[in-house]
RNA sequence: GCGGCCGUGGUGAAGUGGUUAACACAACGGUUUGUGGCAUCGUCAUUCGAGGGUUCGAUUCCCUUCGGCCGCCCCA
């Protein structure tokens, strides 16, 4: 039989992977709860139109990265490559403009999909943490937004990253600024690589942060975008540096950086890692402020702001940054059972301890003793209980402390004693 | 979507056109019939990502395919 194995891009997560998962995805959620986020559930796949409006149908995502399918009735779904366009359509959905706390927050966490080329950290099939402010602009919450990513990196113990930001200004800063772009690359269109060009009426922003057209002349030439800022959005960025300067967050002002969905205005941002094992695919979190895009899905003119973060990333960078966040002991005692004819009292104590909330777990296949005891120090478990034949013939059990080296033979009526014995050395 | 490197047991890996596929770690068993971490001995790939071809014979050569990694691209 042929055989059939997982689809490229997707991972199955095994039991070292799914633990580690745990701790990484505690610590995300503790860190938007501290921060007033609440958990949005939406599902994995939309009608297709939402993101072909929400994301920009020029951009690549879009273009050429989406799946796509027809269901039985012919319409076109598609699933989500991003987080942010399903969560506005809830929103807008639900009324959520219209409840009683604004603005809202929400957060969310789940699957991803988008058709690439794998390689380390970038999957068709990936995690991404997001939060999302909406409802108002204010420079506080543009701040708030970044120093929420920053904290989930902070409590995986990840220093070595770089915060980049950049504005584009609002929607009429951007509309002057991308006519003036077109303008002006319009007279060197020969001059420019081939994805450029194709840029050039469709997105000339991201001509900007092209690499292949990075050191020519022309581009230095460039027109510059705090030229075409109104007074207003210069006023409201520099507002938003004044804040993270005060609370001596370090950034770096990247003028090129453009960001490649459509929606954004006025903040955006980018948090890289700077770890060479972490591969090609260094930026963690990347997100901003969009001020058109809930009107343009059918919401009311408000404005809203949030990041993206790609979970396997930051699995990767705290791997490197910080291993030792992931030694984490499940299992405090070890059941032994010394011959098989004890088997079934051993497995009374066992779920004894159990309904003590005490983690544990037996031997079942009346293994040595050396192997029994080798277990235990592979998974750092600290207690192993013994049990032979004449122990369950007294009635009582032996526990062994491996770590002192100590034992200590027990009536079964004092069971109660272990939880004791691993509470005292917790 | 384009270019490059690669794919051998649970893991890390050596290797060759021909019936022994090294070595190390891990695992399991014995030395030690009910007490570990050391030591010592032993056991562990009918098989070299998959499919096809060349050949008397292929893990080793060729083709295809799948997958991984790196770069481009893109982004989280």
């Amino acid at each position: 039989m042929e055989k059939i194995s997982k689809v490229r891009g997707t991972e199955d997560l095994l039991f070292e992977d799914t633990r580690k998962w745990h701790i990484i995805e505690k610590i995300i959620l503790d860190v938007a709860t501290k921060y007033n986020f609440q958990e949005l559930r939406t599902p994995i796949f939309e009608h297709t139109q939402l993101f072909v409006k929400g994301v920009g149908e020029t951009t690549d995502v879009v273009t050429k990265e989406m799946y796509t399918f027809d269901d039985k009735k012919g319409r076109s779904l598609t699933l989500r490559p991003e987080g942010t366009t399903g969560a506005i359509r809830a929103y807008i959905e639900h009324k959520m403009f219209g409840y009683d706390n604004q603005p809202v927050k929400l957060y969310y966490l789940g699957p991803m999909f988008r058709y690439e080329r794998p390689q380390k950290g970038r999957q068709r099939q990936f995690n991404q943490f997001g939060i999302e402010t909406l409802g108002i602009k204010s420079a506080q919450v543009d701040a708030e937004v970044i120093l929420t990513g920053l904290e989930v990196c902070q409590k995986l113990g990840l220093k070595n990253l770089k915060v980049l930001i950049n504005t584009l200004g609002d929607n009429e800063s951007r509309e002057n600024y991308r006519n003036a772009l077109i303008e002006y690359f319009k007279q060197y269109e020969s001059q420019l690589c081939s994805d450029c060009q194709k840029r050039l009426y469709k997105n000339p922003l991201r001509i900007l942060d092209c690499k292949v057209d990075h050191d020519k002349e022309i581009m230095k030439k460039a027109p510059l975008l705090k030229d075409y800022l109104s007074a207003e959005a210069d006023a409201y960025f520099n507002n938003v540096l004044d804040i993270l300067i005060n609370l001596e967050v370090e950034y770096e002002i990247d003028n090129r950086l453009v960001r490649g969905l459509d929606y954004y205005t006025d903040t955006i941002f980018e948090v890289v890692s700077l770890n060479k094992e972490s591969g090609a695919q260094s930026t963690l979190f990347g997100g901003g402020r969009y001020d058109g895009l809930i009107a343009s899905l059918g919401g009311p003119e408000v404005s809203g702001i949030g990041f993206g973060m790609g979970v396997e990333r930051m699995l990767i960078s705290a791997e490197i940054e910080n291993p030792s966040l992931f030694d984490e002991n499940y299992l405090d005692l070890f059941v032994m059972p010394l011959d098989s004819a004890v088997q079934n009292y051993s497995f009374k104590i066992l779920e004894q301890l159990r309904k003590m909330d005490i983690g544990c777990d037996m031997e079942y296949f009346n293994k040595s003793l050396k192997a029994m005891f080798k277990y235990c120090e592979r998974n750092k478990i600290r207690y192993a209980l013994l049990v032979g034949e004449q122990e369950q013939a007294n009635n009582t059990f032996i526990l062994k402390d491996l770590v002192n080296n100590t034992q200590e033979e027990l009536s079964i009526e004092l069971l109660s004693t272990v939880k004791e014995r691993i509470e005292n050395n917790a």
